[in-house]
DNA sequence: CTACCAGATGCAATAATATTTCATCTGGTA
DNA sequence: TACCAGATGAAATATTATTGCATCTGGTAG
C-alpha cells in the first residue's frame, strides 16, 4: 500500500531525528527493524520480527533485535502489546485503536471504531494514577475457532500465518 | 474481607460441580490453587502464586500450578491477564473490570467504573468476530513511577511486593 | 473397608524465551 | 583517515514453560 508506505518513511524520519537529538547511531539494525516492526499489521514476537529481519540484514543477532524492540519502546516509536500468551508481543500502530482478543487462539485482530475512540477518560483521581492512552480488549471467539470447534493449538489463519508459533530454528 | 471470603467458597463450589460434571477429581493442589488465585486482587505471575501455594501444600510441584492454571482459564474460573511484559499472568476476577497499566514499570491496577462498564459493545459483524466481553486497558504512569522520575526496574510498590520479579528459586 | 482405575502429580529433562558479558565493529564526526 | 562512543554478535547464562514417564490419589464400586 502507498499510503502505508509513505507513513513508514515518515516514521523512519522522525527515529532517525530522535536519534540524532540524543547522539545515538542510526544502524542499519535498528532501521531494518523498525521497518519491519511498522510494515506488520498484526503483533508480532521477538521472534517472528527476526524471522523477517534476517532475511535482509544477514548475520543480525537475535539479541540485537530484542535490544533495539526494547529501545524502540522506550523512543513511543512502536508498543509492546497486551496479548495473551507467554510471549511479549509488539505494535507498530501507534494510532488509537482497539484489540478483537480470539479466547480461544489468542489470536489479536486490531479494530477501529470511531465510537470507542471517542471515550471520555474517566476520573482516576482518587488512585493518582496520570492516564495518556486508552484501548478497548474486545474478548470472544474469532471466525476460525468457531467453525472448527474442535481446532486444538497450534492455529494458523487463512494466510497460513502461525498465529501461536512453538518453535524456532538454532541460536 | 467477609464478602470476599464467602465469594471464594461460591466459586470453589462451582469448581467443584465443573469437575463432578466432567469426571475429574478435586484434588488439593486444585483447589489452593485456585483459592490462592481468588484470594488476590492483582495479577500475580504463575510463579507469584507457586510461592503462595508452595505454603499451603508443602512439596507441591511448579509444574502442577502452571498445569492447574491452564486448566482454570480453560474452566472460566480464571482468566488470562493481558500484560505488558514477557510472563503470563492471571487474574481471578472474572467480573468485568478495566485496567490502568503503567507504562513506566507494567504495574498494572483493577478499575472499576460504570460509565465504561455500559460501554455498548461494537458491531463486529463485518469482521464475523463473536464478543462476549469487554476491557479498557488505561495506560499512564502511576503515582509511584511519577514521584520518583529516575526509578529504574525492578520496582516494589509501597507494601514492598516486587512489581516485576526477576528471580526464583531452585526447581 | 478395600481394591481398583482414570486421571493427577512430581520429578527430571528439555524446550522456549530473554538477558548478560565482553571482544570486536561501525556510524558519525573531526 | 583516524577516532571514539556506542552498537553489535557470539556464547554463556538466566528465566519461563512444557513434556515424558513412573508413581500416587480422588472417587467409586464391590
Amino acid at each position: 500500500m502507498n499510503s502505508q508506505q509513505s507513513s513508514i518513511q515518515g516514521q523512519l524520519r522522525r527515529f532517525e531525528a530522535l536519534c540524532r537529538d540524543q547522539g545515538l547511531p542510526v544502524t542499519v539494525q535498528r532501521r531494518t527493524v523498525l521497518e519491519t516492526v511498522l510494515g506488520r499489521d498484526d503483533h508480532p514476537t521477538a521472534d517472528q520480527i527476526y524471522e523477517d529481519v534476517v532475511a535482509r540484514v544477514a548475520g543480525i543477532s537475535r539479541t540485537t533485535v530484542y535490544r533495539v524492540l526494547d529501545m524502540l519502546v522506550r523512543f513511543g516509536m512502536i508498543t509492546k502489546a497486551c496479548h495473551p500468551g507467554a510471549m511479549a508481543r509488539f505494535d507498530g500502530n501507534t494510532e488509537r485503536h482497539h484489540h478483537l482478543v480470539c479466547l480461544r487462539c489468542d489470536r489479536v485482530i486490531d479494530l477501529v471504531d470511531e465510537r470507542l475512540d471517542a471515550l471520555e477518560l474517566p476520573d482516576t483521581g482518587h488512585l493518582d494514577f496520570e492516564i495518556t492512552d486508552l484501548r478497548v480488549q474486545l474478548y470472544g471467539v474469532c471466525a476460525n475457532c468457531r467453525n472448527e470447534a474442535t481446532a486444538s493449538k497450534p492455529v494458523t489463519d487463512e494466510t497460513g500465518a502461525v498465529l501461536n508459533p512453538k518453535k524456532r530454528e538454532k541460536n
